[in-house]
DNA sequence: GCCGTTTTCGGCCCGACTGTTTTCAGTCG
């Protein structure tokens, strides 16, 4: 059985979320978790590393009993605390603290009544029966009753470009800008968190909730208010006066982890940070823009992207933090199909979109033709392709087309078209799409023989998952990477919105072990070349540099790298 | 449960909104 790090993230949160329920410390209950959120966001395998015998890193926030309690459901799949924990209450009780307006405490008072799961909460509820309990009342059971079927329906998180779909004409008629997960391009949104700057927050929520899209108000105060819109998305806006926009979109921006490690650096310092500012006593001394709020704690302006609580305020400390890659640094784009399979627009239509989009180069990527579904090509067909693109780029001026494929990695690690084609091309992105479901040892081991091919130059969705739809198969990415550095293999980080694949983590990972990565839009049509953009922000998310990033190369550089 | 250029004990981020209250607890972000 193998343990993930988000199984023993998943643990920790439902210690917590018990411990909560029994009224213990609540800075016990924050330890844990905190403990979650770091072994959640970790890069490194810990049962993996623990079982080969090797020494885990200092986490932050994880002293002598969490790091024992990572060992014990490592290498059991569970822990004792847990277990004692459990038996203390009924199976479902955690489930209750999802639904929204109801927390520990009320669901402490729910347990007392003997109500331990969502079914018999509902049961009670539509009986008329919650009321009666203190705290309760008429509408905190009429809510419970909705939240209880809706969430049975599952709330979900919104891909980043689906969500932009509905954040940007929002933030646009607000006159506001968006903040929260958003702003930091997670790839995933729970909710939207815009910020609009105002002297007249009345007039500027009434605006917010009669948006055209809102299918129900949740709040409306008089600085904030929360709504969901037909799509289910849920928004919060929060007004605030022109001098505090800075500390406010700091505040809104997060992560939430961030933000606490922050005000505990002004709290050193004898200063008080909220929404409206940076405070010495009753003193505003900043918060107009977010560089002063940083530079009141002595630290220099940290991206959004960096806000996640994983290093970045010790490297801003040390003056180390990355000048991360931007857009414009792109030069080329490396995975691309066409109309020869499964693309839609032709050659020469694609060559023109990327060459319209400031591009210097193109690579054409066509599947190989074990990915039958897609027409993948066999060599006769790559080999007239390759003419093609020589006429193509002998007729056109100002970008280039480089002669790639997106070859197959076959099962047993070879690759699905002879070296004899593959030589003729400018190169070679190789990729996993069938057997996903291989054993850890075994995918690990038919990627590795994979690399060992002489023309193989980029390994593409290295993890493959499908954000919200299929987990990563199961592989020893570290031990990838490793390979991609002695073999002077470049990883890809796919930036098709459902994929995102390397994930931040993993680019840090590379980063970390000399690994150049290329941000490739794997477009199907000319819109897919603007999904870029979403590879930018994870690349950021993984503290990636210009230097870092194979695309930002010049054509020059790049076909040195190349060959 | 963690942590320490004040500390191995005693701290641990901060404010708004709602509903159920008669002045505030609970929840949320």
């Amino acid at each position: 059985m193998a343990v993930h790090n988000a199984d023993i993230a998943r643990l920790f949160d439902e210690i917590a979320d018990l411990l909560e329920l029994r009224d213990e410390n609540p800075f016990r209950v924050r330890a844990y978790r905190n403990a979650a959120r770091v072994v959640g966001e970790l890069s490194l395998d810990i049962a993996q590393t623990l079982a080969e015998g090797r020494e885990l890193p200092k986490l932050a926030g994880i002293g002598a009993d969490l790091e024992g309690k990572m060992r014990e459901i490592a290498a059991s799949g569970s822990c004792k605390l847990l277990e004692q924990l459990r038996r203390k209450f009924p199976a479902g009780i955690t489930e209750l603290l999802s639904l929204p307006g109801l927390g520990p405490k009320r669901v402490r008072a729910l347990h007392a009544k003997r109500i331990g799961s969502l079914a018999e909460l509902e049961r009670r509820a539509r009986a008329g029966r919650l009321r009666a309990i203190p705290g309760f009342g008429e509408k905190t059971e009429r809510r419970i009753l909705e939240a209880a079927a809706a969430h049975l329906s599952k709330a979900r998180r919104f891909k980043l470009a689906a969500a932009a779909q509905y954040a940007e004409p929002y933030a646009k008629y607000l006159g506001g800008v968006i903040a929260g997960s958003y702003r930091r391009m997670k790839e995933t949104v729970g909710d939207l968190d815009f910020l609009v700057c105002s002297e007249e927050s009345a007039k500027a929520i009434e605006r917010f909730v009669r948006y055209g899209e809102v299918k129900e108000v949740l709040a409306q105060g008089t600085t904030k208010a929360s709504v969901v819109l037909e799509s289910g998305l849920q928004c919060d806006l929060r007004v605030v006066p022109r001098e505090c926009f800075g500390a406010a979109l700091h505040y809104f921006t997060g992560s939430k982890a961030h933000n606490i490690a922050v005000r505990k650096l002004g709290l050193e310092r004898g200063l008080k940070i909220n929404e409206y500012g940076v405070w010495r006593g009753k003193k505003r001394i900043a918060g107009e823009t977010e560089e002063s709020v940083y530079a009141a704690v002595g630290l220099p302006y940290i991206e959004p992207e960096l806000r996640e609580e994983t290093g970045e305020l010790e490297a801003a400390r040390r003056g180390a933090l990355p000048r991360l890659v931007e857009a414009r640094d792109l030069r080329g784009d490396l995975h691309a199909h066409t109309k020869a399979t499964d693309g839609r627009n032709t050659l020469r239509e694609m060559a023109l979109a990327a060459r319209a989009r400031g591009l210097e180069y193109l690579a054409v990527t066509e599947h190989s033709r074990r990915v039958a579904m897609a027409h993948g090509l066999d060599p006769q067909r790559l080999a007239r392709q390759v003419d093609e693109i020589e006429r193509l780029n002998a007729a056109l001026t100002g970008i280039t087309v480089l002669k790639g494929i997106e070859v197959d990695i076959l099962d047993d690690g070879s690759l699905d078209l002879p070296n004899s084609i593959l030589c003729k091309l400018d190169l070679v992105v190789a990729a996993v799409h069938g057997k996903l479901g291989l054993a850890r040892a075994r995918q690990t081991e038919r990627i590795l023989a994979a690399m060992d091919n002489p023309y193989f130059t980029i390994l593409a969705h290295p993890t493959g998952r499908l954000i919200n739809e299929r987990a990563a198969y199961d592989v020893d990415m570290l031990a990838i990477v490793r390979k991609a550095r002695r073999r002077g293999i470049a990883l890809e980080l796919n930036a098709h919105p459902d994929r995102l694949d390397l994930t931040d983590a993993h680019c840090r990972m590379a980063k970390d072990e000399g690994v150049l990565v290329a941000i490739s839009s794997d477009a199907h049509s000319i819109d897919g070349l603007d999904m870029l953009r979403y590879g930018v922000g994870q690349a950021r998310r993984g503290w990636l540099e210009k230097k870092d990033v194979l695309n930002a190369r010049a054509l020059g550089e790049l076909r040195k790298l190349l060959s």
